[in-house]
DNA sequence: ACAGTGACAACAT
DNA sequence: TATGTTGCCACTG
């Protein structure tokens, strides 16, 4: 069905944000050799919703994922945007009523040697 | 093969 | 700070 790659990668990447922690779509994309595939990031992710149920899967704090000015997006708020918030405040993250993250305090920047560490894995 | 789509990002107003 | 515009990429039918 899937590609696989792109996206189990996407999904190796978001399992090791640490809890309390966000990172972007977009640095998501640069850690996997993509710097330009940031949608394609948040295509990965939207695919979850279509595999919930399924137990590899339930695992994958999708909720540390937020855009690049450390919002979450205005587009899934129409289906989960207030979830996630729900979901990053349980875990000690302050998000700001209008859905604001400060990046400052919060923000996850993977390592290089990380990608290459999942890509080996999941190959 | 090809055009449309979207949980993005960078830049210009 | 708040919109609008444009470029990108992977996936789909």
């Amino acid at each position: 069905m899937e590609r696989k790659n792109f996206y189990e990668q996407v999904y190796a990447v978001v399992r090791r944000i640490p809890r309390g922690k966000v990172t972007s779509y977009g640095r998501i994309a640069k850690m996997l050799g993509s710097p330009n595939a940031a949608r394609a990031v948040g295509y990965a992710l939207q695919a979850l919703k279509d595999k919930k149920g399924s137990p590899a899967y339930d695992d994958i704090p999708w909720q540390r994922v937020v855009n690049s000015q450390g919002r979450i997006s205005i587009v899934n708020r129409e289906f989960g945007a207030q979830l996630q918030a729900e979901l990053l405040r349980e875990e000690g993250v302050i998000v700001s009523d209008d859905l604001r993250i400060n990046l400052d305090l919060y923000l996850w920047v993977g390592l290089h040697w990380l990608e290459v560490d999942d890509i080996l894995k999941d190959k």
